[in-house]
DNA sequence: ACTTGGCACTCAACGGCCCCGAGTGCCAGG
DNA sequence: CCTGGCACTCGGGGCCGTTGAGTGCCAAGT
């Protein structure tokens, strides 16, 4: 089957120029890969696949080296998740093994995932509104301050002040405070605007300008404001083969990767599937069309926490990439679900 | 006085290096500055500087190059910190202004800070140890396993869980709360361990358990895990000028800079020192010796919370930087002070 | 004791030139 | 449909020669 055979040639142009960094001849694809013809057929297959738009030559008389279309095709079509090697997985365990405390976890799974991938490595904080209240805490600062300190399951801290209009006792603050939790504590912060609405009905018309403050607050930091933060690690990779990755600068790159809203909303379109990968100019963002994103969601029972990934030149080794970042996304995942 | 001369030389060299990026020849100074010599003068001057290792030439009959050596110099004596323009203290106090929390705070100030000296931004997080406890929370989750959430003066939150060795009650929980509370509750971090010494002494034998294992993740919270935490901003900056200011490649310097470990002891060289700039190979990370650092301790009333500044290419606006770092500074501790 | 113009010298950068070789497209024959 | 052969293209590397900025030194001037 010609059809077959091009797709084979095409999978072994992605696989050398991705190990060699160099555009890839006929020549060199049939001694490198046994595929039982002679170049001059190889080259007619080469000739049809750039005539399709998956290949292309830098100048005239040098190999061919895929285009974004091309890596494409290999992705969906060509390749399979390379699963880590055994020595990897110890790694990973040992090195997230030891984390105390969500920011650990972050911090090591970030740097975790630059490591494998050689890649720069991306990762959102558990977010605030696919986790679960664990508890409320209201810390009276003075009679009319008040901290309000909301903890996730994710294990995440979130606090902020309030200025109240009038005074508030320490025992109208514990009363505040049992009423709250009883409310929202174990549930889905997205669905604590609803379970709170009602609220200010049950407690005496004089107290309810303070509970109006602190409410206000408490839905703010629930879901308003939704501080997608966003840890980093690995950028120097990017640095490595500059020259024939990233024509140009790392500049933009650079630039993008500081963009931490512009990453999330690439990161978030893995949705619920189990690996997004975006390649070159398939990216939103104008700086990243020399790249390439391998991105998921992390987290537990079907419940998202939030999403990780990597960035890399669009010339990157797709397979061991996507392992990578599924493996590590489903130990940070347990890990986080057995409590931080 | 040819020693005066000698040095207003110097000082061209630089300032002139810096602005245009190219070596800087004899004829190019006399006519961009007025000194009122002719070029051949400034030649002896300018062997002279070489011959005491103030400057060097890239290559034979190219023009002179400061060294570390004469950038030391020239930020020494050379030079005074340049204040911010009208414009630019309008810039900073706007948009620090607008923050909310202590995150926001953060960020914004780095941001700002890479933008205003369009270097590598670096921002410590206010430090654990060198602030005072505002609020220490216990939150029960289960009979057994305990929250710890300690709430610092400059705001920020820090939290722990702790398996507890026997069961305690809400009552019991409230009880120590109060204790802990009434012993370290405005003194400094750094005094809390003294405070809390015999505080085991203070309760029924049968809680005491209990109580120490809390303990222990209070004063490990307090003192030994002092997470540093730094964000940094502007790492495209490095990108700019690359082929003359980071011969090579960019990358050791943004391997120096993801070791935040490395970073946070640089910084923290400035004491309490107004500035500290750390030039070239003066700098203790390989890394780093192609780049310069300027920073400075923040926060107010000689209280420092933390350090930030700026790293960039050793070719640099030192007057500049340091006026920008010291500028940002002072308003970052004043916000922090009014409380966040 | 400095300063200065003059002068010979050095050397990186630049452009032109040529050659080499990898790689191609096409074609005619199997 | 595959294959060997062949002419062709063109980037890269090496090798000039030229140019010009910049230097060091010296002898003369103030």
């Amino acid at each position: 089957m010609i059809e077959d055979r091009k797709l084979d040639v095409l999978r072994a142009i992605v696989e050398d120029y991705v190990s060699t960094n160099e555009p890839v001849g006929s020549k060199a694809l049939v001694e490198r890969h046994r595929l039982g013809v002679s170049p001059a057929t190889i080259r007619n297959d080469m000739a049809a696949l750039e005539e399709e738009g998956y290949i292309t030559q830098p100048h005239t008389s040098a190999g061919r080296v895929p285009t974004d279309k091309g890596y494409r095709l290999f992705v969906d079509k060509l390749s399979t998740v390379k699963p880590l090697s055994a020595p990897e997985r110890k790694a990973i365990e040992g090195f997230l093994g030891g984390a105390v405390g969500l920011d650990d976890v972050v911090n090591r799974t970030v740097r975790l995932l630059a490591q494998l991938t050689r890649q720069v490595a991306v990762v959102q904080y558990p977010s605030l509104s696919r986790s679960a209240v664990r508890h409320l805490e209201l810390v009276g600062l003075s009679d009319t301050r008040v901290m309000v300190v909301l903890i996730t399951d994710s294990g995440r801290v979130e606090q902020r002040v309030v200025e109240l209009p009038g005074t508030l006792s320490e025992d109208d603050l514990g009363d505040l405070r049992s009423r709250f939790n009883s409310r929202i504590s174990g549930h889905l912060l997205s669905e604590a605007p609803t379970l709170l609405a009602d609220l200010p009905d049950a407690v005496a018309p004089d107290a309810r300008a303070n509970l109006t403050a602190i409410l206000a607050t408490v839905l703010e930091t629930l879901v308003e404001h939704v501080d997608e933060r966003v840890v980093m690690a690995g950028t120097a990779n990017l640095a490595r083969g500059t020259a024939l990755d990233f024509p140009g600068s790392i500049r933009p790159v650079l630039e993008a990767l500081e963009e931490h809203v512009v990453l999330l909303r690439l990161f978030g379109e893995a949705g619920d599937r189990d690996l997004h990968v975006s390649i070159g100019g398939e990216n939103p963002h104008e700086g990243l069309h020399v790249a390439s994103v391998v991105s998921t969601a992390y987290g537990t029972e079907g419940t998202s926490y939030a999403s990780l990934g990597i960035v890399g030149p669009t010339r990157m080794d797709y397979p061991g990439a996507m392992g990578a970042v599924r493996a590590v996304a489903r130990y940070v995942g347990q890990i986080l679900a057995e409590g931080s």
